[in-house]
DNA sequence: TGTACATCAGTGAACGCGCGTTCACTGATGTAC
DNA sequence: TGTACATCAGTGAACGCGCGTTCACTGATGTAC
């Protein structure tokens, strides 16, 4: 009952448990503004704790944000393999790729929002990390292709090609149904689905 | 050698002037900051007026964002139209409407960066005027697709679908470009020509 | 054409406020013996 | 197990600074007659 002989680290466990809550909150934050205006101070005060202690986790908020990419695109590399390589034919495909993109952003909205604002936004370290995930996505989604047999004949570029034209595709679905209002969000997907449908129209008719 | 006999609005001449000079030194700061990060003594002190002029011009500098959407996007429609009509069998037109978004990068940069910026950035009117341009880029382009022959036995949801694709795709297109180390370009516009093709493939075989 | 008055784009001082960062600190946790 | 010392996450006061906004103003431009 007397716990361990020499300590299991509580310490660093409540370190951790902090720096979680500030990147929770300021996750929320950035709902409604831009990573290039969030304050440290903003960011401490929704969590309650003293200024200063920000530093003890990250030398900036731009710091912060990196760490916040990290958050939300390192764990969706399963995602992404999963939604290109399901079986079945092309429309099960479809299917199940949009519905598993629709439910990460019910269950992620935030995390979907940060990534779609910093895309592009003023912070150029935040920018670097997405556009480094985001090569990642596709160089896995180009891997998952060349194992299809569709993809025999394709050149690497070609597929390259394509690899980025469904991750592009995807973000933008993501994206959009983020902004979707309730009830909008079906018409949403099955724009989304029609898309992708098209691409692959387009895929199967590429050579010859 | 005298003038008129009454005023040509000299007074109103200069007014817009200033308000030329505040859009303008805006767009350079924002090409390093969100929007939602722009501050009004920035931009006054970067044109050499006073901070309580720019009220003379806008309320704030989200109202300052909406104009610049507009000096972005208005002048745009033409080109938009161009690059979706332009004559030639199917390979000329991509290649056409590809050197037109890449004439347009180089020319107008800053114009760009600002919308890809805030098309998901933290300033809501903001994303509203740019959403708004865009629906009526879509419309434009569904407008102009619907007149060509390949159109034929297309729902208008359908054409639709396919205009946002392409709207998409130019702006995706523009934003790489405008992030292409130089030397870059022809490689990035080679992908994009290339995307391209593969809708134009999935639009030829989406009937039948 | 000349005069008297109105308009209004731009000024400059002043304000209260929140910012990022520094610094010496506190006290619980961790470590050596 | 107990004691003495080290570590270090979080504190709180203080700083100088730039911010957005208000206000009464100035003086060139515009208008009426």
């Amino acid at each position: 009952m007397h716990g361990m002989s020499h300590s299991p680290g509580v310490r660093q466990a409540r370190k951790q448990r902090t720096r979680q809550a500030l990147l929770d909150a300021a996750l929320g934050l950035l709902e409604e503004q831009s990573l290039s205006s969030l304050g440290l101070r903003e960011v401490t005060r929704a969590v309650g704790v003293a200024p200063t202690a920000f530093y003890r986790h990250f030398h900036s908020t731009a710091d912060l944000g990196v760490a916040l990419v990290e958050e939300a695109l390192g764990s969706l590399h399963p995602l992404i393999s999963d939604a290109v390589s399901a079986s079945g034919d092309g429309e099960e495909r479809i299917g199940r790729a949009v519905a598993l993109i629709a439910r990460h952003v019910r269950e992620h909205p935030a995390h979907i929002r940060f990534i779609a604002r910093e895309r592009n936004g003023g912070v150029q370290t935040v920018r670097a990390a997405i556009a480094e995930q985001m090569d990642r996505f596709v160089a896995e989604v180009r891997a998952e292709l060349g194992r299809q047999p569709e993809s025999a004949g394709w050149s690497d570029d070609d597929l390259l090609m394509l690899a980025g034209l469904y991750v592009d595709q995807m973000l933008m679905t993501a994206s959009t149904l983020l902004e979707a209002a309730p009830g909008e969000e079906d018409e949403v997907a099955g724009v989304a689905r029609r898309r992708m449908r098209l691409i692959g129209i387009g895929r199967r008719h590429w050579l010859g």
